[in-house]
DNA sequence: ATCGCAACTGCGATCATTTCTCAATAGTCG
DNA sequence: CGACTATTGAGAAATGATCGCAGTTGCGAT
């Protein structure tokens, strides 16, 4: 067992609640990704490690993996897929090039410095930011 | 027929398109609302209307009027169903209470400052931003 | 070790939302 | 009027995600 996978369990456990192999696996194939993926793209892949996991088993442990904060599921236009990746301690949000089709994912200030102004100026307490930003990418653009 | 009515049959007939039925049904449903709405519930109120349009015609009429930036696709969450909504000059963003499930509409320059940010360090040439803040609003946080 | 029980899974049905196909209809322009 | 094309209704189907249930299993307690 990777020391990631024994912080997965200890992580599981203060929730009372335990890690299994579809879990391993999930979290596994997440987390060795370069990229984010989807749910249905996680689940082939968990079934060429494992084809005994379930697909049913593969949208709970990514559900649960976002309610503990250990995941991040995110949605790149209101049609698409989810997209699934680890949860990154800094936020970040996702530009896409509808020109190349390229997605940057970024990580800055950016994102918490929104929650600032909208904590500061309207008064709400932002415990998610979800950004998009969609356009050209320095490559594709005059 | 009213004037805005004209308009849109204007905008659809610079792209050599027509205002039909379904198409205006669609139109005055959406524009008479005071907030966003599911295209469900966008078909349901056409219904009361017009029963003959379908379903299907409205889906496309979004879609058109999307397209031709006359309405603004959003999602409140990538499981939740779309909603519609007239497109706005300036741009908007949602912030959304978990607590009291309701959904604040915002205009402001806080879009306009992120499109800045972005084009300035990043080189990216935003043409639309999707942002959707979700947390606790004045009344139902402490 | 092994016991016991709640957590968990596989399975497959089911759901909700959206898109598709295609033949029929209807504006519009000459 | 006649032809051309946009548009529609109808319903099937694709897609993405969830659910209920009966059986299984991880893991702390014994």
């Amino acid at each position: 067992m990777t020391s990631s996978a024994s912080d997965l369990k200890a992580a599981l456990a203060v929730a009372g609640l335990r890690l299994t192999g579809p879990r391993l696996a999930v979290w596994e194939v997440v987390s060795s990704a370069s990229d984010h993926m989807t749910a249905d793209e996680i689940a082939s892949e968990v079934g060429r490690v494992d084809p005994t996991v379930n697909r049913s088993s593969v949208y709970r442990s990514l559900a649960l993996f976002d309610e503990l904060g250990l995941m991040r599921q995110s949605s790149l236009g209101p049609t698409d897929a989810s997209h699934w990746e680890l949860a990154h301690p800094d936020e970040q949000f996702h530009m896409r090039c509808e020109s190349c089709g390229s997605v940057e994912h970024h990580t800055g200030d950016l994102v918490d410095r929104v929650r600032d102004h909208l904590a500061g100026d309207h008064g709400f307490q932002a415990t998610r930011v979800d950004l998009l930003v969609t356009g050209l990418c320095r490559n594709c653009h005059p």
